[in-house]
DNA sequence: ACCTCATGAGAGAGCGCTCTCTCCACATCC
DNA sequence: GGATGTGGAGAGAGCGCTCTCTCATGAGGT
């Protein structure tokens, strides 16, 4: 009842186990009527080769983890750029046949034994989604013999190459767009400033508003609706001038929104929101948000790549994907 | 440079790999001071098993494939529902040593490649995650000799166990609940009926307004915001004098809201409004959502639980757990 | 004193595969 | 014609581990 393996392949196509090996790894050295017989006796028992056995000799497991890294505190996986990253990254890397392991990094626990896991050779390489700053994790894994890469630049220096958008650029644009617009008086809710999206979204932010010599007025949040909320009653306390907010990701940013309407601020009327990132609910909160869209597939699709190139030996610069303006209602 | 084997540590312990062998796997049959040496030995050269090796010979992999099929015209995963149930599942089962492949159903391509994963004992066990009904997915993998279990009914008859929530007595509580309210031309906006959640709903609705002698006034979408518009904008053609719509899930009834308010009907004034789910977004409309709570934690818990029982040869009846009714501001 | 029996440790087979090495048959060259 | 080369196939070693079987030791019983 046990699955065919290449021994009865080779017995019943009347060949060594060796010839059956090179038919099914696809070496030309056959003869083609000697492959015709293998490949015939692999439909007949519907052999498939063990991946164990295979990997305990080539070394390799064509399995990539997939590190996902919330700090404690926070669940990033509400986010819905979560499911996007997770969904492109596993068809990018099928379609190269590579399996994807899927990881949860939250607690020190989950760290342990994450990293014996990849210290024990289980996967190929790493691709870390590690959001947080004080995370530990790119330093460790990057001490592992094993190809990793990020998406998102790591908030410590570490030789692990990245993907990114160019968060400072489109803060920069997302801010000029509000000045241009004629606003004056304009807010930030920044993120987390132990991440570095946040970190440098706000720089943005702030580079423009030196540059014109507007005042900047800061609320920081947590890349949550509910810390967007807050953070947007908080810059109306501080400031109930203010005609603009630039929020670093569009989930605080529908949270500005609800907090605005119930303190009874028209948007765009009274104040201007823009947002980034640009997740699917943009399009549908009241009014349509005006945003920076990253390329998300293309992000994991380079990342994929810039993988690829380190188990090929090659080199391994970091990338970064400009964001554009979508303008729609909010500003 | 290799990773240390048993046999580096059986060497530099003093005894044989068998005795290793037994140390790593926890036999208590190891005099104390020999396990203790051992121990010593495996700390000492960072000794971690090779998986590939180990599941060689026990026929076992420790992993668990988490299926995602989607329909090719449909990506689920833009549902918020995607990323908790991925995440509570990978939780549930690293709780129990169990590694989580992730693996994409969309394409044909993608379910040869993956039959063939599995039925290649790559997995000890799938979690399916499947939506619509058309899914040739349940049957083939039934007739794998692996266990399968679904999260949600499948929609064709097969002997596989899952986890489903009560969405026939949910839809029944949403639109009791708009009648007790007082409304008296309550529409729906179904489910795509080649899903079973979509014909559950929509029976539920049913029932109701059969009971108590109302009409059912019915529309269907596919999920998204998108098609919760669309199908909104239908039913006010249809019948502009309604007052209560019932969307079967919190998605369409994002898109349901912005379409009613694009029409100049009050929310609830005009129009009261229940979904299904209770995603996170539902707390953020404009107004905030009236909607079916299930608990989706509880559901891939229960889900692990099961598949755990498959491999302990356990019974396998399916598990029905209850929703809750969330009035918020929309009805 | 002998036999029995638990206990703890080692020997060794084998899981299913890849890959190097070897070998054979036949064509090619001087 | 014998040496050399070449394409195609087989033999067999091992990848690192588990697990059964065997064996040595010593406690306990008669």
């Amino acid at each position: 009842m046990r699955r065919p393996t290449l021994e009865a392949v080779a017995a019943r196509a009347g060949v060594s186990r060796a010839t059956a090996s090179r038919v099914v790894n696809g070496q030309t050295t056959v003869a083609p009527q000697i492959r015709d017989a293998v490949e015939r006796a692999i439909d007949e028992l519907g052999y498939v080769p063990n991946s164990a056995a295979r990997s305990l000799v080539t070394q390799r497991t064509d399995s990539i983890a997939l590190v996902v890294s919330e700090s404690p505190t926070r669940v990033f996986s509400e986010d819905p750029l979560f499911s996007t990253v997770i969904r492109s990254a596993s068809v990018e890397l099928e379609a190269v046949n590579k399996q994807v392991v899927l990881m949860l990094a939250s607690s020190a626990k989950s760290h342990a034994r994450l990293e014996r896991y990849i210290a024990g050779g289980h996967v190929d390489g790493v691709m870390l989604i590690s959001m947080h700053g004080a995370d530990p994790l790119p330093t460790a894994l990057s001490r592992l013999r094993v190809p990793v890469v990020s998406y998102g630049r790591p908030a410590v220096p570490v030789d692990i190459p990245f993907v990114d958008n160019d968060n400072v650029g489109g803060a920069e644009a997302a801010v000029r767009h509000l000045l241009s617009s004629g606003r004056r008086r304009i807010a930030t809710i920044a993120g987390p400033l132990d991440m570095i999206a946040g970190q440098d979204r706000l720089t943005g932010y702030r580079n423009v508003l030196r540059d014109s010599d507007h005042r900047s007025i800061v609320a920081v949040g947590d890349f949550t609706r509910e810390s967007g909320s807050a953070a947007m009653r908080q810059l109306l306390r501080d400031d109930p001038a203010l005609d603009a907010v630039f929020v670093a990701n569009d989930l605080m940013a529908v949270g500005a929104l609800q907090a605005l309407r119930q303190a009874g601020r028209r948007v765009p009327d009274d104040v201007a929101v823009v947002g980034f990132d640009d997740i699917d609910a943009a399009k549908y909160t009241e009014p349509p948000l005006t945003t920076m869209r990253h390329p998300v597939m293309e992000q994991t699709a380079a990342l994929v790549r810039l993988l690829l190139g380190l188990f090929a030996g090659g080199p391994s610069d970091p990338v970064i994907l400009p964001t554009e303006l979508i303008v729609r209602e909010s500003a």
